[in-house]
DNA sequence: AAAAATTTTTAAGCTTACTTAAAAATTAAT
DNA sequence: ATTAATTTTTAAGTAAGCTTAAAAATTTTT
């Protein structure tokens, strides 16, 4: 399949997962940047090739074909991603924007050889969870936005969802990494700002950050 | 740049450097397994971007501006070839079957990367010089094919030039590789078969396979 | 329940990268 | 030097992936 027949069917994807899912043409044309009538169209066409289910003004839905393939080119991205970060000392966001290109020139083959040679990851640097082989993923996910944890309680980085150069080098900068652990001293419901410490260094970030930031609690 | 264009760019660069040199559209749409129609439509194009220099009926020469992106691409290729035999287990067949589709999606960035880590290396896995950040090859090729080999000297295998799967896996299955010595005892002219010995092996082989495999003297 | 605003779809058109079929030019053979 | 064979070019057409502008439907507001 195309370069673009796999990102509109892996936009729609992560549009399920992550976000208010509005799954409907004009959404999805406005996160791969280009028109909506082009995703009209777009979406006729792979309806056609059964990957998704298409009726007028309704929202679009994946077929059990469309989802497998999302999750193959997911799977790929993130395995480039790991093997990138691992390998090369490239940035969050350079990792991602060299996957987005290589996920569509990856074969089945070279994808499991990374993620042999990584020792088959379960996560990927920014630690969203990579699907197996199978297009499957066992891990489950119980982070939430940094917006919503407590103040006094201290937590584990999970996931940065992003693909904003400006956020990674200010979360690299503060080390807000994947992994890390970070103490909310204080949540200021009105101005939606939140203090916290990581490494005996306070920050205060605001909504735009705390709710791309996400955590677990340390149990 | 598309892929297509980088595919026709390159297709004309190794025509000129290896094989005998027909560079006009029809030869170059074959290697490329497309009609001559669409290769002189094609090279208009090219013409028109300043890549190549085209007239009617003539042979497609390479500008600079050319030149210099063929010579990138190459490097790309060359590189991923390299990278990929040296970190997973894979046969030269299938490291330049997934070069072929990588090195279209391949920053200048990571690319430098993958050349850093391999300790900048001057050829690849079959033996082809690896051009480097600008486009220059700095080694001078010595080597000519095994079907010009004089009985009774030995040689160094520098270069295997096909991207043939039954090639490959009979170079694989004989020992026939970069790097390796061989001893030439006969030559059949009439034939067209060359005798030789590899690790104690003898093997007869004919000019389908001695014009694809380069030798250079051991001095 | 209308009216207004927004969104989606349709329609028409463009570029790239191909195809096949024919016409035109070149190259090889007699 | 003609004629024949081959190759290249032109012409016409297609599919993918886009665009903008307009029409149609939905959604929101009043
Ligand atoms: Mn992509
Ligand atoms: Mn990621
Ligand atoms: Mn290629
Ligand atoms: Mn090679």
């Amino acid at each position: 399949m195309s370069t673009a027949t796999e990102n509109f069917v892996k936009a729609i994807y992560n549009n399920n997962s992550h976000d208010a899912h509005n799954t409907k043409p004009g959404n999805i044309a406005k996160k791969l940047g280009i028109s909506s009538a082009a995703a009209t169209d777009m979406a006729k066409k792979l309806a056609a090739k059964d990957l998704l289910n298409y009726q007028k003004y309704q929202e679009l839905q994946l077929t059990e074909k469309g989802r497998k393939m999302a999750m193959n080119i997911i799977r790929k991205h993130r395995l480039w991603e790991a093997f990138l970060f691992k390998m090369f000392d490239m940035s969050l966001h350079d990792i991602h924007k060299e996957a987005e290109l290589l996920e569509h020139q990856t074969s089945d083959l070279l994808a499991n050889k990374m993620s042999e040679y990584l020792g088959h990851p379960k996560f990927d640097p920014h630690g969203d969870p990579i699907p197996n082989a199978h297009g499957e993923i066992t891990t489950t996910d119980t982070s939430f936005p940094l917006s919503q944890a407590a103040a006094g309680n201290t937590y584990i980085i999970s996931r940065l969802t992003s693909d904003d150069k400006e956020f990674f080098e200010f979360c690299a900068q503060h080390k807000l990494k994947y992994g890390h652990e970070i103490k909310v001293s204080k949540q200021f419901k009105n101005n939606k700002m939140t203090e916290l410490s990581v490494h005996n260094n306070t920050i205060l970030l605001n909504e735009d950050f705390t709710t791309l930031i996400y955590v677990n609690s340390t149990k």
